[in-house]
RNA sequence: GCGGAAGUAGCUCAAUUGGUAGAGCGAUAGCCUUCCAAGCUAUAGGUUGCGGGUUCGAUCCUCGUCUUCCGCUCCA
């Protein structure tokens, strides 16, 4: 573990030493959970999100994408049920310091109430009978109020010396309006999926998708986390890429187990290790869901949620019709057993969503390697590699001039316009040219190519592979049709 | 948010009982022209996290604060 545990944070210093990832606002002491992409951090970021969206929306020709605004009419979280289910009234004991959910403090002591026999279970009744009214009015001093008569006391401490309720509103909200007081709430969005379900009908008919046909979207949300820590996988500013699937009813479970494969293969097409995944079936269902299941990854820090498959039934869009007034049916004119049309319903939805900042931090883990390698001559050495899969390598080759003198940079910046019309490409001639590679190395090109005193003599050129080290011999011509074909 | 630990150059770390900060690596410029880091020269870089207090004098003692790490609490 503790090995793990420094792979860790040997991990997080790479990622700001080579420009990958740096806390926010560093120099105002950074901004707590929240974190910036360097040069290269937001390369790979970029490369990471296109190889989603081309594997969406370009090898699925069932799938459209949209990009849908942060800002979104308040009352779409009334009907995504975040506005009620995305709040906690928390309290504290003085004594223990420990913190408790009112809810769960209040269900603990009706539980201990039940075990008293039927006048025990009868007084648990009325007390949360009393504790729903009260949450329902947001009546916080009324429900310290139901803690102290009834002596509910700290499991830790055993004392009732209980703060003040607290709300704990875990989507960030900002006005709308330039007068704050005339003003209306609204709230940066903690999911992008809502801004898919309000445009189901506009892209299903201006793409004239027929179902089954998905909506892919990437884009920041936006989750007030209590502890937000672990580096980049959980920040209070995150970017999801979702695809929200939607299907006939009664064929959600079909399509479910289709997507969960389905996205398995994707992760698995990186390269990474099967045994490095594991899914996660959630006994405990959100309010929306009838099924779902994480994508878990082996991090340094154990398996954690990469991805979430979610069956969201018809939630979302039977109650954005209740809260619109606007019908959200589809017509279906593909013929039942019986020879006749589906006719309209709402359909039901398969949820993918992944976390970009997550997958980029799977990636790193993945790829980050300190090596010991024993020389010629038989003495060891070290070098730190990031083995970043070629195709989302934030560059993905290097054009090194052995020397600065007799043409070999002109050669070189030849090669360079050359190439970098297709791909992200890297100059430099300073240094050793051991040296110059192991830089590579470590923010992960998978390629290097080195122009020499030959190559004024035949147009050859060495081509050096990051993961093997090794070295081939190649005509200068076809290095750009290599590169391609290990990066498509 | 609570408890514990830590914070000195970009990184890793020094600095005697309190006497106003050094090294290695890295970076930059040049030399060398070398196919797997650590040849040579030069340069830059620090209000010791920040702010008070004690003291003639604070990197060191003390208080507060911020940040990070570890453990709790929350995570639709």
């Amino acid at each position: 573990m503790s090995i793990q545990e420094n792979k860790f944070q040997a991990i997080i210093s790479h990622a700001k030493e080579y420009g990958f990832v740096f806390p926010s606002s560093e120099i105002y002491d950074g901004l707590s959970a929240v974190y910036d992409y360097g040069p290269n951090g937001s390369e790979l970021k970029k490369n990471i999100r296109d190889y989603w969206w081309k594997s969406m929306t370009q090898l699925h020709d069932n799938i459209v994408g949209i990009d849908a605004a942060i800002f979104m009419h308040p009352t779409t979280w009334k009907a995504s049920g975040h506005v009620d289910n995305f709040s906690d009234p928390m309290i504290d004991n003085k004594d223990s310091k420990k913190r408790y959910r009112v809810d769960h403090l209040i269900e603990a002591f009706a539980d201990k109430l039940k075990e008293q026999g039927d006048e025990g279970e009868k007084k648990a009744g009325d007390l949360l009978a009393e504790m729903d009214q009260l949450l329902a009015k947001d009546d916080y001093a009324g429900l310290k109020q139901l803690i102290e008569t009834n002596k509910i006391s700290c499991g830790i401490s055993g004392t009732c010396n209980w703060t003040e309720i607290r709300q704990f509103n875990l989507m960030f909200d900002t006005k709308l309006g330039s007068i704050s007081e005339e003003a209306d709430t609204i709230y940066l969005r903690p999911e992008t999926a809502q801004g898919i379900f309000v445009n189901f009908l506009n892209v299903q008919k201006t793409a004239r998708m027929k179902i089954p046909f998905g909506i892919a979207q990437t884009g920041k949300a936006f989750r007030n986390e209590i502890v937000a820590r672990q580096f980049i996988f959980r920040m209070r500013e995150f970017e999801q890429m979702e695809m929200q699937f939607f299907v006939r009813p009664g064929t959600q479970k079909e399509w479910y187990n289709f997507w969960k494969e389905e996205r398995l293969k994707w992760h698995l097409s990186l390269g990474i290790a099967k045994e490095k995944y594991r899914f996660h079936d959630h006994a405990k269902l959100a309010h929306y869901a009838d099924a779902a299941l994480d994508i878990e990854y082996e991090f340094p820090f154990g398996f954690k949620e990469v991805e979430g498959i979610h069956s969201r039934t018809d939630f979302d869009l039977k109650n954005h019709q209740e809260y619109s007034k606007k019908k959200q049916q589809y017509f279906d004119n593909d013929l039942d057993e019986n020879g006749k049309p589906y006719g309209n319903y709402i359909p039901y939805v398969v949820e993918t969503s992944i976390g970009l900042d997550r997958m980029f931090l799977l990636i790193l883990s993945e790829a980050y390697e300190e090596e010991m390698i024993t020389k010629d001559d038989g003495t060891t050495d070290s070098r730190t590699v990031m083995h970043i899969p070629a195709k989302i390598a934030p560059t993905k080759l290097a054009i090194l001039p052995l020397t600065k003198k007799d043409g070999l940079p002109e050669i070189a910046t030849e090669l360079m316009n050359d190439c970098k019309y297709s791909f992200k490409c890297f100059y430099e001639e300073k240094d050793a040219i051991g040296k110059r590679y192991r830089r590579q190395d470590a923010v992960g090109t998978p390629f290097c190519v080195t122009i020499d005193h030959q190559t004024k003599e035949d147009q050859t050129v060495t081509i050096r592979h990051r993961d093997s080290m090794l070295q081939e011999r190649i005509p200068m011509s076809k290095v750009k049709e290599i590169v391609l074909a290990a990066i498509q």
